[in-house]
DNA sequence: ACCTGAACACCGTTCAAGT
DNA sequence: ACCTGAACACCGTTCAAGT
């Protein structure tokens, strides 16, 4: 406090750069305004300051973007440690974690395609990791299957499914008419799922409910590798 | 061939660049330098052109990529016509089905990253798609668990998992050692686990046998999601 | 009709210079 | 020690000009 200068008390004393608060400015506007608008310019903008200056934090983009997944794992890793009340129950256990790990990945749409471009498994995803490694090894299963269950789950274990086409903005009811007589000729089988599923839908965002169809797969898996186990 | 100059017949007559040509050439160079080589002027110095002349032929990179994936996508068609000689076993028939699909990005390993950029879903793709609910639905599965079944299997469905971290260049066995010490005291059960598996491995590779983990994660869906037909 | 050179707006990053 | 302006090499893309 006694180093503060204080030149026009009025100026809001900006806290001084850092790699920390580089990373949760990154965070916030990849949030905001997507990935793509994260540049090492508009970052430097909302900070105030000159792009040039971010190199006095981190070495280059790239760190940039390997620390802005460990604030997100971060944020996981917090909302896991609050709940495991119940124990020996390693199946809801494992449900609970991941869809913990779901609900914060859905406060950053762009952790996921993130996360893949990255070559290393940081320190915090090794934490979570063995979280899960240690509830299938309380559960009953072997080393061995465990691993595979691990490699199973893939990116599921973090809550995020690889979905084959953007579901963000669905189609209302007319367009999926005109889309299901279009395919009907060639496409038979996906133009009367379509028709069908959409018509039972009683969600009003779409005709998927993301979350009902995650949870889906993931009890579909769980309960799958429970048989693995009891046949080993 | 009235209409073809020869102006000297020891020149090459390349031929024309077209929208066929210009994709081909795309494809290869992703393959061979992966896709972050793939620029509008890499890929015009191997059609011996300037990069401008690309706009003749498509409108820009977003719609290269496009056409890549169809590339892809056609391929795996292609493979997938030729199989399915047994009839009645739609497990047995999907399984192939898949697995000759993966066979197919194995040989592309940036489709996966580029597939999951695009935002519309292509019709080769619809095509793909379309077989597999064909199956689903002749293996007796309703139209409602044939959707859910088609979200389970996510990106699965067209051969790739997408992975945690990026396993192409495996450690050695003193590698693996150091890793196994570091992590034992914070992370016990990753580390346990890393020790076990390496061990048990004989795969010369590495001690992730990804083809093995892909279909260990195959049938686990496959049989699951036969159970919730049989349920219903 | 197809191809080209020059140019533009934008990247990430380097470097010498400021304080 | 930290920040900055100018510059560099590289993108995708536009446009007017060539043939």
């Amino acid at each position: 406090m006694s180093t503060a200068q204080q030149p026009d008390p009025k100026i809001e004393p900006r806290p001084p750069l850092s790699r920390e608060r580089v990373l949760r400015a990154a965070v916030e506007l990849a949030d905001e305004r997507g990935i793509d608008s994260l540049t090492m310019r508009t970052l430097a903008q909302r900070l105030g300051v000159e792009a040039m200056s971010l190199y006095n934090h981190v070495a280059n983009k790239e760190q940039i973007l390997d620390g802005m997944v460990d604030v997100v794992v971060g944020e996981i890793n917090d909302a896991v440690r609050g709940l495991d009340a119940q124990s020996g129950d390693w199946k809801a256990a494992m449900r609970q974690r991941i869809l913990a790990a779901r609900a914060v990945l859905l406060r950053h749409r762009w952790a996921p395609g993130v996360m893949q471009s990255r070559t290393e498994i940081s320190v915090p995803m090794q934490r979570y990791y063995d979280s899960l490694i240690g509830l299938f090894r309380e559960g009953g299963f072997s080393m061995d299957l465990t691993h595979h269950a691990m490699h199973a789950l893939g990116s599921r274990a973090l809550g995020f499914t690889q979905e084959l086409y953007d579901d963000s903005q669905p189609m209302g009811p007319e367009e999926i008419a005109v889309l299901v007589q279009q395919m009907a000729g060639e496409y038979p089988n996906i133009s009367a799922m379509l028709r069908e599923v959409s018509h039972d839908a009683d969600t009003a965002l779409g005709w998927c409910d993301d979350q009902f169809e995650f949870e889906f797969a993931l009890d579909l898996l769980l309960d799958g590798l429970e048989k693995r186990r009891d046949a080993e």
